[in-house]
DNA sequence: AAAATGTGATTAACGTGTTAACGGAAATGG
DNA sequence: CCATTTCCGTTAACACGTTAATCACATTTT
């Protein structure tokens, strides 16, 4: 049975699925997730909603496209992520004078409130991790992700 | 202006977000499927019922839960992404003899055709980016996200 | 200036992510 | 046995992923 399955994984001329690249690319970010699950859930932000806060407070001002590229979210899901934060009151939009089709977007107190307890729950899960995966790991693996994430620019299409 | 920003940052005491595994898995992850996207457009498949026929082709008759584990997908997706496919004729479910709460998932032909296809542009696509990204980096990348997933399981809660 | 083109942001439609709850079918343990 | 608990899978509800279309405003072209 074992034999039969790894004779049609070969029949197929195909990688196992398990050892693909995307699957442990979404694995990770699970793993990552399962640390934050419960101080956001207490927060009652979604890991994006939290994405785009962190973005507007240390960028400051911006608009929505570069938000929208900053946080890896797609500007459809950034429009919808506004609202909803605009509803509760965590991020402020102004209309630029020049060019009234583009808004910036900031943080209000509430935000600055919100990070400033974040902060040491975000201490605390980075400590945490660290002790299962050396600083050393977790620089190479950043490295190797940032170096993957640049082929696309690198090519001229 | 730009230190204004930087300052803002320090501040908040955290880490730049672009530098973040969260942010850097998504976008390798974006990376990817961006060499995907034309396949799996032209072939009518999300990459997600990719990921399930893919396993279910590779790994035989299998039921949802497990499924659900090699995919990487949570139940309620692959419920819903099965029933599309169920559908489109491209998987059988039968319902076991023993134990009739589960059921046993397997391809069709009709998907061992589309199979065999997409392994042309798989090789294809792989061969192009390790043309940018050399193996033995590739390699060493999905060495540290497996690593990095295990920290999870390897711990006593 | 009017028409054509381009751009920032939103809306629409459908599929997946995520959590909780639910239904039915085993297993367990009084 | 029957009640309780556990387990497999589905449904429900809401947020995000993804692509295409749309809207309003800017810019360019003639």
């Amino acid at each position: 049975m074992a034999q039969e399955q790894a004779k049609k994984s070969e029949d197929l001329g195909l990688v196992p699925v398990g050892k693909t690249l995307p699957i442990l690319l979404v694995r990770a970010r699970d793993v990552l997730l399962s640390y934050w699950r419960d101080v956001l859930a207490e927060m009652n932000f979604t890991e994006q909603q939290w994405r785009v806060l962190r973005v507007t407070a240390e960028l400051g001002p911006l608009d929505i496209s570069r938000l929208s590229s900053e946080t890896a979210l797609h500007m459809p899901s950034v429009t919808r992520i506004l609202q909803t934060l605009d509803k509760r009151g965590y991020i402020t939009r102004r209309r630029d004078e020049a060019d009234s089709r583009r808004s910036w977007i900031d943080v209000t107190d509430k935000t600055r409130e919100k990070m400033a307890e974040a902060g040491k729950h975000s201490d605390a899960i980075y400590g945490e991790i660290l002790a299962s995966f050396d600083e050393s790991k977790m620089d190479e693996l950043i490295r190797l992700l940032n170096e993957f994430t640049d082929i696309r620019e690198k090519q001229s299409d």
